[in-house]
DNA sequence: CTGAAAGCGCTTACAG
DNA sequence: CTGAAAGCGCTTACAG
């Protein structure tokens, strides 16, 4: 009964052990074991306490073999390196993980042959979905209309309208900022927007503006400044800014890189933050907003929540119900020193 | 733009379809198309070129029910928050992405019992093997012998000597440091160890001690420091080791977060680095190495690389071959200014 | 309620 | 070299 001895594979638990024990047909413990109603109540316990005495555990490739589903959903990171995929996996991962369905993970490295190939594998592997996780939120090329099984995008969205994508509410991000800023008494509000490059970034700049009219106030220097994503171009920048424009009173900063930088220029240049001046971020990295001088306020992009959101969605896709979209999720602002504290309370 | 009518595959293509469109029997056909070399070269020819016109992609679950490998493998993580798993994740998804083997995620969040419900789901699932991605390089409690496949432990090592696990050679890591320090002449040097309860941490101060005897130097203040992992701990620390030994010539510190606030305050009380002090880290967190003032020494560990180790090694003992025992992989020291630069080559 | 039988798609001895 | 047949472990009409 054995297979080849090399491997001296002990042959695992079936089914037919479990009805040979319970003393009836595999197909009474097969309708048993799955909650099928046209079975004896008597009969099904007998039928559990067998698998149960065999640690019996249904082979899935069988199972597969006989159902629509294959109970794996794949999700196709470009950029396992990102700090943003990560959350939005965990998220995902979450919102499976518990339940009967499993994640192939596949990383395309950003290649678009190599995440070609890898839709391929996926699919040869019968997944019942996919999940697209990006690292930015620019709009992706879109995997098609054509695939057998549903997809979701989080994060990057896809350029395609009849996907459904999730993405944070950057421009709501950068209204948050400024009213909190607002609220606080801030009058003269400089933005070192970051990358223009970014879809975020220019979100942001787009929600602050509007914040700041509906509060009848002007960015200082009348317009954002745009430079790389980095602690450097925020030391840099702010210096400019301290020259240009000593009154301000307010640095909201691209991201938390940015923000670090600028708070390192204005502490060497003797302003107190937040005594003289809030600064703010954007992402809520924690390794660089809680060890700052002072620590960091910053708008969390809450992506775990959005990789949870992702796959709830894909479950319901998979069972039939589809639209297309994006679909921005809430963001919240997580105060601390650099403006003034959480006991200075916004949102 | 017309739409193809002809795409409603409800059914999808089978071995079946193929053999029946090149004129031979489905055994024939499944020979040609895995190899087999009983089949006449010509006979071959006909059977894959019809797989290629129906775009023929064998159902791996049928395939499953008649091989002994499933071509899967479960990633185990407690913690993908933690930025040392991803890199390590990304090396062992390359080494088995690309491949015939794809990789089935799940994250314990660092709770056991949890842990113990994803095996059995692994398993459930029938992976060909186990590899297991721990958040630091302390021992941690090993899923046991009793499993029915290979398991690899990464990063965390397993605390039964049965097991194979891989971690960074930390040691060796302390002393690659020192012998960068004492080549560029340094002779009074710190060690600002990070957190003791860390293994990473403790043996980190071994092989750095270890390399001071052999230069014939000892440690200012006579031993290593302990505290947090954090910017605080290293800004702070490093102002008392400034006021106890001003003539310290370079400070080694634990990680990376803790050379920031070395960087620091070194900064503040007028110090210049790498003129007057040198500064390494452990781990080349690029985000903190690249952006400091200046950018910052340290030791990488090479996660990525290890990651690729522990999968090819979980091939192989899933083909058979299995030894236990820790392994130490090689770490390697990146030069940047903080100690004058990659033009000073070291290592 | 229960079970014999067909079948999911593929592989592999085993005869031709 | 080629194919008929058995079988992998399970599910589900379909008869009892």
């Amino acid at each position: 009964m054995g297979r080849d001895s090399r491997g001296e594979q002990k042959r695992s638990i079936t089914l037919t052990d479990v009805a040979r024990l319970a003393g009836v047909s595999v197909a009474t413990a097969s309708k048993a074991l799955n909650g099928r109603r046209q079975v004896r109540d008597e009969t099904r316990q007998r039928v559990l306490a067998a698998a149960e005495t065999l640690s019996f555990t249904p082979n899935p490739f069988a199972q597969a073999l006989n159902m629509p589903r294959s109970g794996t959903v794949g999700m196709l990171t470009s950029d396992l390196e990102g700090r943003f995929a990560l959350p939005i996996m965990m998220g995902a991962e979450d919102a499976f993980g518990s339940g009967a369905t499993s994640v192939l993970l596949c990383d395309a490295r950003g290649d678009a042959e190599r995440e070609r190939k890898h839709v391929e594998a996926l699919l040869a592997r019968r997944v019942d979905g996919l999940i697209v996780v990006g690292s930015r939120t620019d709009p992706r090329p879109s995997l098609g209309q054509r695939l057998p099984v549903p997809v979701v995008y989080a994060y990057a969205p896809s350029d395609d309208d009849a996907d459904v994508s999730f993405v944070p509410d950057n421009i709501r991000g950068g209204a948050l900022a400024v009213e909190h800023l607002v609220a606080g008494g801030r009058r003269r509000i400089a933005l070192l927007a970051g990358d223009a490059d970014y879809a975020a970034a220019r979100d942001r700049v787009a929600g602050v503006t509007e914040a700041l009219q509906a509060a009848g106030l002007e960015l200082v220097g009348g317009a954002a400044s745009f430079g790389p994503w980095s602690e450097a171009w925020g030391r840099r920048v702010t210096a400019e800014l301290l020259d240009s424009d000593p009154e301000v009173d307010a640095v909201l900063c691209g991201n938390d890189q940015v923000a670090r930088g600028a708070l390192e220029t204005l502490r060497e240049r003797g302003r107190r933050v937040p005594e003289d001046v809030w600064v703010a971020g954007f992402d809520d990295w924690e390794v660089l907003t809680t060890s700052s001088r002072p620590p960091l306020t910053s708008v969390d992009m809450n992506l775990e929540e959005l990789g949870r959101t992702a796959a709830r969605h894909l479950f319901h896709a998979i069972d039939g119900q589809r639209h297309g979209g994006i679909v921005t999720l809430p963001v919240r602002l997580v105060v601390r020193e650099s403006t003034g504290g959480a006991e200075n309370g916004a949102d």
